[in-house]
DNA sequence: TCATTAAATTGTT
DNA sequence: AACAATTTAATGA
């Protein structure tokens, strides 16, 4: 069965480099057996813009992190429509919980921008899961953090406040936990921003502004650096 | 390495 | 949605 033909881990798929291996955070929670065992079966793609790393549906073959660029995850409902849940930036793993069942995907998984995607084949998942403690560690973390974002996700959903949606998402893509490798600058710009949060390009621009004026965060081109973490999570705008 | 040009991204209406 | 301004990336001598 070839499941996944069009996936970049088939189309442009290779070993890592020693850059990319230093790009996957749960690596060095392994002992060194352990660590040998996961860099024999890692590979890395590179994923062009559109292109799918997974789909609904499908057989689980990897469990996927995020080395450098920028994935969204999506689904569609029963008219076609397609709703983002979130965006996936470097160091951002995902799919633990089918790879885990081995079922099908449950989510859609597209890149926004040229990425390159790192895949662990879902034997060697269960394998670490059954021999390294470390590993273990780190997926229960992994998991506990991602529904705590979750929850936070549908409070951000309520929210009217173009402003505090902006803020929220970006304090969400600046989770150090969940996304070690993006640190003080996330590579996004404001089209991918827009089109994560749900709003137009024009509109997060004037929110990025006001966020800026606050010196909560630097607008830079294409990018954004965060200098105070906790002002984003907890900002709170009034109406003009 | 530098200068020129094309492409991408941002700021504004 | 359109346009101008700015920044980066690509090209070639």
């Amino acid at each position: 069965m070839a499941p996944t033909l069009d996936s970049p881990l088939h189309k442009r798929r290779r070993a890592p480099d020693a850059d990319e291996l230093a790009g996957i955070p749960w690596l060095a929670l392994l002992l060194p057996a352990e660590r040998a065992q996961a860099e024999a079966g890692l590979i890395v793609g590179d994923a062009l813009p559109g292109d799918y790393v997974c789909r609904i549906g499908r057989p689980v073959t990897y469990w996927f992190g995020v080395v450098q660029g920028l994935l969204k995850m999506s689904s569609d409902n029963a008219q076609g429509m397609s709703m983002t849940f979130t965006g996936v930036p470097p160091g951002g793993w995902f799919g633990e919980g089918t790879a885990l069942k081995r079922e099908p995907y449950r989510y859609n998984i597209q890149a926004l921008r040229k990425s390159v995607v790192a895949g662990l084949p879902v034997d060697t998942f269960h394998w670490l899961l059954d021999h390294s403690i470390g590993f273990n560690r780190f997926v229960m973390n992994q998991l506990n953090e991602r529904l705590g974002q979750f929850i936070a996700a549908r409070e951000i959903d309520r929210m009217t406040n173009p402003d505090v949606r902006v803020a929220r998402s970006l304090a969400a893509l600046f989770n150090p936990v969940l996304y070690p490798g993006v640190g003080e600058i996330l590579r996004i710009t404001q089209q991918e921003l827009a089109y994560l949060v749900g709003l137009s390009r024009q509109r997060v621009n004037e929110a990025l502004a006001s966020l800026q004026a606050q010196e909560t965060i630097r607008i830079e081109y294409g990018g954004l650096r965060v200098l105070d973490l906790s002002a984003l999570r907890s900002s709170i705008f009034h109406e003009k």
